[in-house]
DNA sequence: AACAATCATATTGTCGACAATTATACAATT
DNA sequence: AATTGTATAATTGTCGACAATATGATTGTT
C-alpha cells in the first residue's frame, strides 16, 4: 500500500526493488545467470532499462557482474562475513538515529507506525517476502533520513546480510523487536531506541 | 599508469575511474551538475555509456542522483561522518587482510611493491591525484582479494571518505605508512600488518 | 576416440533517435 | 511589483537496431 510517497518511482527503481525483493526472499537461486532479455519481456520495457537496474543491483552487491557475461545472483555471505556486516550495520544505524533525532517529526512517527502495522500483518501471515521487505524499509527509514549518502552504503551492507534470510526462526519475535524500536522512538527515548536497534541487528 | 591488469576494462569502468579520480581530487566542485552530453562528447562515446558510469558512481556515493534532473557531485562528509567511515573502513580492511592472508602469494607481494613505487614517485612529485588514486588502489588490492562482494561496500565507504582529501598535510608520511604496510605483509607478520593499516586509516 | 579448429547461436555492449520531463524566459493578470 | 500561466529550450528517460563478444555444437584431423 504505497500511500505517502509523492515522487514517482523511476522504472529502474521499480525493477530494482522487485528483483531485490525476489533475490532476498531466495526466489532466484545462487549463481543462476540473470538474462536481460527475459526481464525486459517480463517487465514490458526495453533491455536498456533492465540493464540500468542490473547495474545498480550489482553495485549494491546483490548481483555479481562479469563483463560480457552478464550478472548472476551473488552467493550468501560466510558466517564471518555476516558477523562483520552486522557490526557495520549496527554502527551505521546508531549513527543515523543520532543524526536524524533532532529533526524527527510526528509525521515520521506515523510513517513508522504504518510500516509496523504492515510488518505485523506480514508476520501473522508468515509472508517471508513481505517481512523482509518491510523490515528493510523500516531500518532504511531512519538511515535515509539521516543521510542519503550513508543510505547507499548501508543498503549494500544490509542487502548482502539479508540475502537468503530464508529461515526466520521466530516471526513473532521479529514483530515484537520492531515494535519496541518504534515505541522507543515515539517516546523520544534515544538510548532505548539505540539499544533496541542493536538488539535487532544480529547475524544468524 | 595502468600497467598490470590483463582483463580489458569496459568503457563504463574507464569512465568511472576517470571521473572518480577527478572528483576525489576535487577537480569538480560540489553541487555542480554533471551533464551527460558533455561527458559523452569528451570521452567520444554515446550518452548511454556515460549514463551507466554515472549510475555506478551514484551508487558508490560519489555522485548524487535526482530523477530527471541528472547528477551532481555529492558534498563532503561531516566530521562525524568521516569518523564513522574511518571506523567502518578499518573493520573491513582488517577482516579482508585476515581472509586474504591464507592465499597470499609472491605475485601479490610484487603487485603491492609496484604500487608502492608508484606512490613513492607521486609523493615526491606532490601529485595529489596520483597519490589518491594509488592509495585507493593499494587498499583495494587486499579487499578485492578477500571478497568481490565486500569490495563494492568498501569502495563506497572509502571513496566518500576520501572526497576532497585535498589538503594532505604530509606527503612523505603517507608514503612511509604504506611502506610499513607492504613490508609487514612481505614478512608475513599479520598482526603488524593489521596495526599498520589501522594507523593509516583515520579521519582528518 | 580425443583433440583442435570452425561455424552457428545466444548474449552483452554501443549507438543514434525520439519521447517525456524538467528548467528557464517571457508575457499576462491582479 | 508580485504572481500566475504559457511557450521555449535543455536535459534526462526509453526504445529498437546493430556490433562485439562469449557460448555451444559441428566438423575435420590425428
Amino acid at each position: 500500500m504505497p500511500s505517502t510517497r509523492l515522487p514517482i518511482l523511476s522504472m529502474r527503481q521499480q525493477i530494482c526493488d522487485a528483483l531485490r525483493g525476489e533475490i532476498m526472499a531466495g526466489e532466484i537461486s545462487f549463481n543462476q545467470p540473470v538474462r536481460e532479455q527475459n526481464l525486459a519481456k517480463r517487465f514490458g520495457v526495453s533491455r536498456n532499462s533492465v540493464r540500468d537496474a542490473l547495474l545498480q543491483l550489482s553495485q549494491e552487491g546483490v548481483l555479481i557482474y562479469s563483463p560480457n557475461c552478464g550478472v548472476r545472483v551473488s552467493s550468501p555471505p560466510t558466517q564471518k562475513e555476516s558477523k562483520l556486516y552486522a557490526k557495520l550495520r549496527r554502527e551505521i544505524e546508531i549513527h543515523s538515529l543520532e543524526i536524524a533525532w533532532s529533526s524527527w517529526t510526528k509525521e515520521d512517527d506515523g510513517n513508522l507506525n504504518r510500516l509496523q502495522r504492515i510488518l505485523s500483518v506480514a508476520c501473522e501471515q508468515q509472508d517471508l517476502k513481505a517481512i523482509t521487505e518491510t523490515d528493510l524499509a523500516m531500518h532504511r527509514y531512519w538511515v535515509s533520513k539521516a543521510s542519503k549518502e550513508l543510505e547507499s552504503v548501508w543498503l549494500g551492507i544490509t542487502v548482502r546480510m539479508l540475502i537468503a534470510y530464508s529461515q526466520l526462526d521466530n516471526y513473532m519475535q521479529c514483530c515484537l523487536e520492531h515494535a519496541a524500536i518504534v515505541e522507543a522512538i515515539a517516546c523520544r527515548d534515544l538510548s532505548a531506541a539505540k539499544k533496541a536497534v542493536e538488539l535487532n541487528i544480529r547475524s544468524k
